[in-house]
DNA sequence: GTCTATAGCCGGATAGAC
DNA sequence: GTCTATCCGGCTATAGAC
């Protein structure tokens, strides 16, 4: 006797829908793509959600939930400035290093984004971690402008992953620099003593 | 007596294409709306190109043509290596802010392009340039990861213009954030001196 | 070189049976 | 909650007139 096939709810079908949005954009998925995804028949998807648009939008606020938690984390370590800043770095890195998808998601947006979607995001996943690594550049580097330190220390990170692509075919590159340890390394030597310190 | 509508040559398009593929994306974008910026038909488009992939990838080419030189020309600046990079820094960011249309392809390419394509930018548009960064980042610098350094110094650059979007909506975020004599001074300090150099 | 017309497919979305 | 069937519009691409 064959056990019938459990019913999708919503969150399992955004699941599995939250990788093709990363993949291939909102263009790029069609409800048919995520249906059959899902293992259901595109007309169905209409029982859960009332349109593409609202299915995506449900999707991207899965995919960025909790990532606020992860980043909250990151801010813990405590000690020096210099170390606090270190281990932030390290487990920054680390965390994006393990999730493509999210990277994926933040530039379309970044690309994409309407003004109310990028401010839902700024204020919900990002402004919290924001405001904690200004108050870090602000005792690392009294008087610097607080707003851009923080945004050139994640410029670091994530450009190093983002361009990870095209390095490959770029002189000098080696497949170690996608290396979250490798990349938190340089990067934080970078940010505590300039260029004479990345080789620390 | 009223003069005929100059016909549309290959390069006229492709400028008309160039902007809406940064807009929207290869698949955002429709041979209608092509044809529609041209101000001719579409099917007229099949008369230039033999499909949508081919007259993408000729705008893509055509967009990424010459930027190679205005790269180059950023490295041209005399003196000290500490000069040399303040001078690069200044001139590329100036360059990158004036040309948000090239900043978003790149973006996209570096999603969605693949192997062939990426391989042509990397080696076409970057290579030289980049090998002129990493030697100046061996002078600057030496024992550290050359690549690792050039890919930083673009990193701070770049990811300043593309998180411009969402910065708006991060504390701290001041209008002033997107002027290039702003991002280049902090990314210089920041580069010779560390966190302490960056209000340098 | 551009047009009209159209083929043929794929897209989002709905109706109604089970 | 999922299905089949279908609508309709937009898409790429082609044929052939001008």
């Amino acid at each position: 006797m064959t056990r019938p096939v459990k019913s999708k709810n919503k969150e399992d079908i955004l699941d599995l829908a939250i990788p093709l949005f990363a993949q291939s954009g909102y263009t790029g998925v069609s409800m048919r793509d995520i249906a059959s995804a899902v293992g259901i028949k595109a007309a169905s998807l209409y029982h859960h959600f009332p349109d593409k648009q609202t299915l995506y939008l449900q999707a991207m606020a899965r995919a960025f939930e909790d990532k606020a938690q992860g980043f909250a984390t990151a801010l813990t370590v405590t000690g020096t400035p210099e170390k606090r800043l270190a281990g932030f770095v390290q487990i920054f890195t680390t965390l994006m290093c393990k999730d493509p998808e999210f990277r994926a998601l933040l530039q379309r947006e970044l690309l994409d984004g309407d003004e109310v979607r990028l401010k839902k995001i700024a204020s919900e996943v990002f402004r919290e971690p924001f405001v904690a690594m200004e108050a870090l550049a602000d005792e690392l580097a009294p008087g610097c402008d607080a707003h851009m330190v923080a945004i050139s220390i994640a410029s670091l990170i994530l450009y190093h992953l983002e361009t990870a692509p095209i390095r490959r075919y770029l002189p000098g590159g080696k497949a170690r620099h996608n290396k979250p340890e490798v990349i938190s390394r340089h990067v934080t030597g970078l940010l505590l003593h300039g260029l004479k310190g990345c080789g620390k």
